[in-house]
DNA sequence: TTGAAAGCGATACCAG
DNA sequence: CTGGTATCGCTTTCAA
């Protein structure tokens, strides 16, 4: 293999100097739109490679990543921040200054962190889009549209954004499906909630628990489906509807975090014993209910990872220009009683704890790193 | 924050030149021991840390890993090469050449792969130590001692190896042992199938499906535990035997990939379809029983994420001079017949495929990527 | 054993 | 709009 191609070389091609090569191929102003032409055809056809070594270490300022994600009601997004900067330091060499502006909930703070970080000169943001509608607007009204978007569990679709990284709603779906069939020896009547049907990854995992279920169990049915819409207390009472509707109910697939509502409800109603149910996520009080059997088994969304994803996702585009996919999906772990111990000596103690910790060298969700 | 530390800052502080603070933090040689003593304190209360970037531009040469595996009988290590060379690449910085060797089975070409690396200058391996308890030796052997090796898949106790990258035992083997309880509604006898006992990784699995096993579902019982020494023939031979033993056997835990046999050995003896069958990994072979619902669920390994995970360790080894972790290890995935077409799908037909494929752009095992 | 200086390949800046 | 050159922090080489 051969020297590898410098912006030198280019130069020396056209008969020019290293600065107007770097102009073309990175600045983009200040340069003759001719010129410009000729050096990034020269540079493709010499099959130019960046040094990245070298941009690192003559680069002044870091470029800024604004990292705008909802404020930790569970453990969720603390565990996608901390992803995001253990995936960051992994890099080693540190090219990046991370930004992190939370938002207190879904209608609120979220465009003004989005503002806050456009305004701050942000180079690129990860974030969760609240509002997934919304984003389109807000990409379009700062100036700088160029700007790259990455979107973390929940996507936007046709905003602009640059990719998604989220878990695969439709592993998910069908795993649940699956389970909760055999768990229920093949008949029964089941439900699924979700936080609202306009949510594609809600709507996914929906689906494709019901075409799972109606494939490999065709003893069950899908008897109703509960939109909660996120909040506690409509979830409670939506349950209670539910139980009092289907008597006979003998699971429900959870498909978002909001789980606890819909265990108390059954508990409240008596129902919970001959409930089959599987929820999604972990947090302290659901741990508690895999514990004691109420909870026959969860779908980790794997957060850190989705989080280190995202980063890398970003990464990549800001030192090609362009991303390997625009659509990252993860596939979840699947925790029950039996291995819910073990899982949680992996993650170190994230889930259990009540406030981010540092420190850890965990590389990957549930990768237990013994020192 | 202030301007970083740099080689300048200690030399100019000891009153020497960068020429022997670089000689006293890297090389070691040509040194007067306490000028290296010295330098080594100041760099530490200066707080001192290496500039990356300029590391891998004025580096001439670039380290050399050898990677040495056994040759793929099933897509497994070809997976797990193909993530230690994404990962390497990902890294965007090639400071790092990567040297495969390969080795056609347990007791073949393993020691004379290593010693090639060894003699070829290599600066550091990522390995699966088939005999564990020859490695000793070998590290010992080699006239560079210091070299980093970091195990894949199984562990090499005492060999003084640097790290261990491998799956969950304890997830495994729980998870395993819950499934099988739930499926078996709780009752009936069971059987686990290891390579052989004496190999950690086994045992660990054996060990927590037994005692989840009891914990959780105490009217079933593990009655038999099959060593087949990853020998096919054998492994056949002994399924008969169990089968012929234990007519009313409801489950069978495979924790290697040596299912196929078992699988063979039932069909023939007419008690498959009463058979829970939960194995280990994935491959054509596999994916087809799986689909025609001859086994329950398959545990996978996550081959690619073990690879890319050995190399950031050895990665972070080079760099650091230290690794922050010794064991890493990752939770499984289930796959069951519900998720297994999604799951074939994230993974890009990396199953299925017969021939390592280039190109690909998934980041994480089981992580589907769209262009 | 140590010092001095020349790269590495980009970016940044100042003149023209 | 373009050219020339200093610069980033480390490694490498050559002299001393």
């Amino acid at each position: 293999m051969a020297r590898p191609i410098t912006v030198y070389d280019i130069a020396a091609a056209l008969d020019v100097s290293t600065g107007t090569v770097h102009r073309a191929l990175r600045n983009g102003e200040g340069i003759n739109p001719l010129t410009k032409k000729k050096v990034l055809s020269m540079a493709k056809s010499l099959g130019y490679r960046p040094n990245l070594a070298a941009r690192y270490l003559s680069q002044k300022k870091k470029t800024k990543i604004s990292i705008n994600t909802l404020q930790g009601t569970t453990s969720f997004w603390d565990d996608v921040r901390d992803g995001i900067e253990e995936e960051a330091k992994a890099q080693g060499i540190d090219s990046v200054q991370l930004e992190f502006r939370t938002f207190p909930n879904l209608n609120e703070g979220d465009e003004a962190a989005f503002n806050a970080a456009m305004k701050n000169g942000s180079d690129a943001v990860i974030m969760f889009p609240s509002r997934p509608n919304l984003l389109r607007g807000w990409l379009h009204n700062s100036r700088r549209s160029g700007i790259p978007v990455v979107c973390v569990a929940t996507d936007a679709p046709d905003s602009g954004r640059l990719a998604l990284v989220s878990v695969d709603t439709n592993v998910s779906g069908s795993l649940a499906a699956d389970l909760i069939g055999r768990f229920c020896h093949g008949v029964g009547s089941v439900a699924v909630t979700l936080s609202d049907r306009g949510i594609t990854e809600h709507a996914e995992k929906r689906d494709s628990f019901q075409s799972t279920l109606e494939a490999l169990h065709p003893g069950m049915k899908l008897v109703a489906t509960v939109e909660d819409h996120d909040d506690e207390a409509e979830t409670y009472a939506k349950s209670r509807e539910l139980f009092a509707s289907h008597p006979d109910l003998a699971g429900i697939y959870i498909t978002t975090e909001d789980s606890m509502p819909v265990i108390r409800a059954a508990r409240d109603m008596g129902v919970l014993g001959k409930l089959t149910i599987i929820t999604t996520d972990l947090f302290p009080a659901l741990v508690h209910e895999i514990r004691n059997g109420a909870v026959a088994a969860t779908i980790f969304q794997r957060p850190r990872t989705q989080g280190r994803m995202a980063f890398r996702l970003l990464h990549e585009y800001l030192v090609e220009g362009q991303v390997s996919s625009q659509k990252l999906t993860l596939s979840p772990h699947l925790i029950t009683r039996g291995n819910l111990e073990y899982f949680l000596k992996g993650l170190s103690g994230a889930v259990e704890r009540s406030s981010p910790r540092r420190g850890s060298h965990v590389l990957d969700d549930s990768a237990s790193a013994t020192a």
